[in-house]
DNA sequence: TTGATATATATGCAAATGCATGTAATTGTC
DNA sequence: GACAATTACATGCATTTGCATATATATCAA
């Protein structure tokens, strides 16, 4: 049988639960106030601009972000329909496609992060000190 | 205007996220894939379970949960129609009412925290050691 | 090659969530 | 006590997510 949780792994993950959705719940209701679309917008934007070319593939974005397959076919179908990324087709493979950003989508994204830095600054980065950010950091790290 | 978040702090604001997201994900799907509902069902119910009397506001379950008032209503809807609680008027104040575990709440409990708890173990307790896991919920409690 | 299996993405339908508003009871003010 | 404001919970409607399955292409085995 597999052994059981200790009581300290049970609070630190009540603990995880609670501070990640108190957090994230400010941070979308920052966005939300300034007439923001969701954070899951952001993430999509940021990963696609960071890449040499703008682009990436579905199957990509799914990993990286962590969000079911269908969840991200119909997240690039709404992005897309507000122009902020756009579908090509994938030469190396007929099966897949490639999400490029446009430069609408690189203008929300410099558009949303005065406002998504000022709300992580509140929310998360005023509770810790940088090196207890650190060692924060690097805990997380190995529940990944 | 409000201090810029460092990088450590952004750093850890996406592990935060992902950690969360991935332990959670693979929690969710070892309870369903034993036949069991989602954790918020067990939350809820530990909450009662907890109580004295077994009951509790939902009002109070709102804010334990970090829920929103009307995901809880339905949220005690559907736990009602499964007979894992009921609703009771509330003397004290005819706006509000007390939401109460039943036997078979009771027996749900029982049977999923084997599943829950290997879970947990399998994704969060295996990764770090026990005075990590304390510094980590020390650390996320800072957030709380 | 050809057929079987696997992979990448899309989609119909049901369930859950968000948002705004409704209803009923309570509290505060005069 | 009367009434305005507030609080607790419910609910209609739109949006999002989950689940299963469809479609098209690719890979692999014989």
């Amino acid at each position: 049988m597999t052994s059981k949780p200790s009581d300290m792994t049970i609070t630190a993950w009540a603990r995880l639960l609670k501070a990640q959705a108190k957090a994230l719940e400010a941070v979308e209701s920052d966005l939300k106030a300034k007439g923001h679309p969701p954070l899951a917008w952001y993430d999509v934007l940021l990963e696609l601009k960071r890449e040499e070319n703008g682009t990436l593939r579905p199957l990509e974005l799914e990993k990286r972000l962590l969000l079911k397959q269908h969840n991200v076919s119909r997240l690039i179908d709404r992005m897309e329909q507000k122009n902020l990324l756009k579908r090509l087709p994938f030469a190396e493979d007929g099966r897949g496609q490639l999400v490029a950003i446009t430069d609408q989508g690189q203008e929300l994204l410099r558009r949303m992060w005065p406002t998504y830095r000022a709300s992580l600054q509140d929310h998360v980065g005023s509770k810790l000190n940088d090196s207890e950010m650190a060692k924060l950091a690097a805990l997380l790290q190995h529940l990944l």
